[in-house]
DNA sequence: GATTTTCCGACCGGCAAGCTAGGATTTGGA
DNA sequence: TCCAAATCCTAGCTTGCCGGTCGGAAAATC
């Protein structure tokens, strides 16, 4: 597996929190408690407290303590990337130990020093990362939203044809 | 970690079976022992023994037993993906525990039963995997050799500038 | 002040990663 | 003929994360 269930159950905990600011009232919205996503998703409550706790340092969600209180979304959903997300949760996103990479894609192998030519692998790895880096950051919470609460039946999702889910800003 | 180290050491070791086939005599090369590859590339032998096997059942890598023995490329490496050898060592690739995709690309989310709409993260996923997998089946073992034997001193493939590592086919 | 929620830290079983060990088997060469 | 070099095979071992539970503290509403 490439992502642990964190980066899942984050992001279903995401897109449940954008469904409902969705739907309900414009302005602001009431804070959605826990409870109610764990019970939706049918996630285990106590294991979503930690992964929420990541998102909510990374500003990504709102708190509101107390009784009828919950979380929002920090940011309006077209913000938010699911490299926002996944990263705030797995930690920074590189193909292997040995690479790591700046924001700006500038990247580092620490087998760069053997002998007197470079790691040969970082063709692919770099390639790699581009490719689950532009994946990533070009898939918004909002489109996540949309497509979940659209015409997203079982039907329309199952059968891809024309590879309408590969379709994706370049 | 997208990747363990079986991937990354496995890629190493098929380069360096593809670099000592292309610098030697044309026709039927000699075989090349693990051991040296271990020192050359300072990884653990015994391990190394490990993923070589899961390669030789793949067809990637043809071994001869014996004095003087080793191992040979399977394929002429122009016909050997990094997709082929990452699922070699990897098993098949996968983004999330949930999501079961067959070489043609159908997917299948475990989740898709719950309640009367699809599984809102198969979008996310979806592009993940067709990235990587796009970045993989792209790149052919004769790619990293070249790379690896060309110009690619610390210097070039350092400077990442107009990013030509990107650089590859659709 | 009682209930509902977020918050925080400790703990825990299971499993895969990353090796190592020891030997059996095959082959070439002295 | 026997030894050395190599592949092959099975077993085991340690460490760290994953996925999850538990108990309780703080905050806010009623």
């Amino acid at each position: 597996m490439l992502f642990s269930t964190k980066a899942e159950y984050g992001v279903r905990l995401m897109v449940e929190l954008g469904r409902r600011a969705d739907s309900s009232a414009p302005g602001e919205a009431e804070p959605v408690s826990l409870g109610s996503v764990a019970e939706a998703e049918t996630l285990p409550l106590s294991y979503l407290e930690h992964l929420v706790a990541k998102l909510r340092e990374q500003g990504l969600v709102r708190s509101v303590r107390g009784a009828h209180g919950g979380y929002r979304l920090g940011k309006p959903a077209e913000e938010i990337t699911m490299l926002d997300v996944v990263e705030a949760l797995e930690g920074p996103i590189a193909p292997m130990e040995c690479f790591h990479a700046d924001r700006e894609g500038r990247v580092l192998c620490s087998h760069e020093t053997d002998g007197d030519r470079a790691c040969a692998t970082k063709l692919l790895w770099t390639r790699v990362q581009g490719g689950v880096n532009k994946a990533l950051a070009g898939t918004t919470l909002a489109e996540l939203v949309e497509f979940a609460s659209a015409g997203a039946t079982v039907e329309a999702a199952t059968k891809v044809e024309g590879d309408p889910l590969a379709a994706q800003p370049a």
